[in-house]
DNA sequence: GAAGTGGAACTCATTGCACA
DNA sequence: TGTGCAATGAGTTCCACTTC
């Protein structure tokens, strides 16, 4: 059952291209040569895999879904082929991240991947700056934002935000029992998402109590660190701290997670479009973030605050 | 090893189509 | 009408395989 390796790799091309003159070019053969192939491969399938239109041709159903498994099987081979040829040139993924993404979820995933792709190298740097694909070799970058990307973005999981503070905080002196007890404690900001505070606020239907006060720190990590250390409460990107909820380093008082619009996206550099490394590295995140966007739908690990 | 054979894959030249 | 795209007919090249 399986077709001519050729016009397999001939529609990859030209499946990539969307363009049997582009897929020509990179093949180094005449677009007549790609259109034959293409053809080879249809008739041998007995589908049409591409929509032939006015100067262009459009991928069909059936080719969309094609194109999808063959580019898994083709880095599949490509990395197999690279394992067997001894040349150990490890390929290196550049990626960019927040700091406090990095170390609370990226990092501590990261061993899967390696295991999974011991030939890849990973680059990893963390910036507030908004990326800069096309005056740097950054493969991928994860950002935060509402959606609108001049790149391929891809949604990792929803942010839910929630008050968290050190289990000592949470009773005394006043104890954290609603909400509005806030009012007491001294709250801990990021300058990377400065607006948490007031969409938790907003969210829980409470004037904002004191939210332009408190300490401010430059990633949430430092804020969680503080929160921690009872300097005051941190506003909480759930899955970033589930992980302290969980060991009782850090408590959610309330049991009151507001869903924030703001949330995190990988971005893939037109650069690298297509390139088995970042697509290997985007797969493998995707699987990670729907892992985690599960964990979120159940109950929120806390202690509850005495009464 | 040389010659013959068949098929895959290619090129060239051309056609058809639709848009500006 | 020119342009830019894909499709197609005819012929060529290359290579693996078979036969002697």
């Amino acid at each position: 059952m399986l077709p001519p390796l050729t016009a397999l790799r001939t529609f990859e091309v030209a499946a990539r291209h969307l363009s049997f003159t582009k897929a020509a070019e990179e093949l180094c053969v005449t677009q007549s040569a790609v259109s034959r192939q293409i053809r080879v491969l249809e008739d041998f399938l007995e589908i049409r895999l591409f929509e032939r239109r006015h100067r262009a041709v459009v991928l069909t159903a059936d080719g969309e879904h094609y194109k999808r498994d063959l580019s898994q099987l083709f880095a599949q081979l490509d990395r197999a082929t690279r394992r067997l040829s001894r040349r150990q040139t490890r390929e290196i993924l550049n990626i960019q991240a927040y700091t406090t993404f990095a170390m609370r979820w990226l990092i501590p995933r990261l061993k899967r991947f390696q295991d999974q792709n011991p030939d890849i190298r990973v680059h990893l740097t963390a910036s507030l700056q908004p990326v800069d694909f096309a005056n740097s070799d950054i493969h991928g970058a994860v950002r935060g934002g509402y959606g609108e990307w001049p790149y391929r973005a891809d949604r990792l999981c929803d942010t839910y935000i929630v008050p968290v503070c050190c289990p000592s905080l949470a009773e005394q002196p006043w104890p954290l029992r609603e909400p509005r007890d806030l009012v007491h404690a001294t709250l801990l900001h990021s300058f990377g998402r400065p607006s948490d505070w007031s969409d938790w606020f907003r969210g829980v239907g409470l004037p904002e109590i004191g939210a332009e006060q408190g300490h401010r720190f430059e990633s949430s990590s430092m804020a969680y660190q503080a929160a921690q250390l009872g300097l005051g409460v941190a506003i909480g990107q759930r899955f970033l701290v589930e992980d302290d909820l969980r060991k009782g380093k850090l408590v959610a008082p309330f049991d009151a997670a507001v869903h924030s619009e703001e949330t995190y996206y990988f971005l893939s550099s037109p650069r690298f479009a297509g390139a088995p490394v970042l697509e290997l590295f985007r797969e493998w995140l995707l699987q990670e973030a729907g892992i985690t966007a599960a964990a979120q739908r159940q109950p929120l690990p806390r202690r509850a605050a005495p009464r």
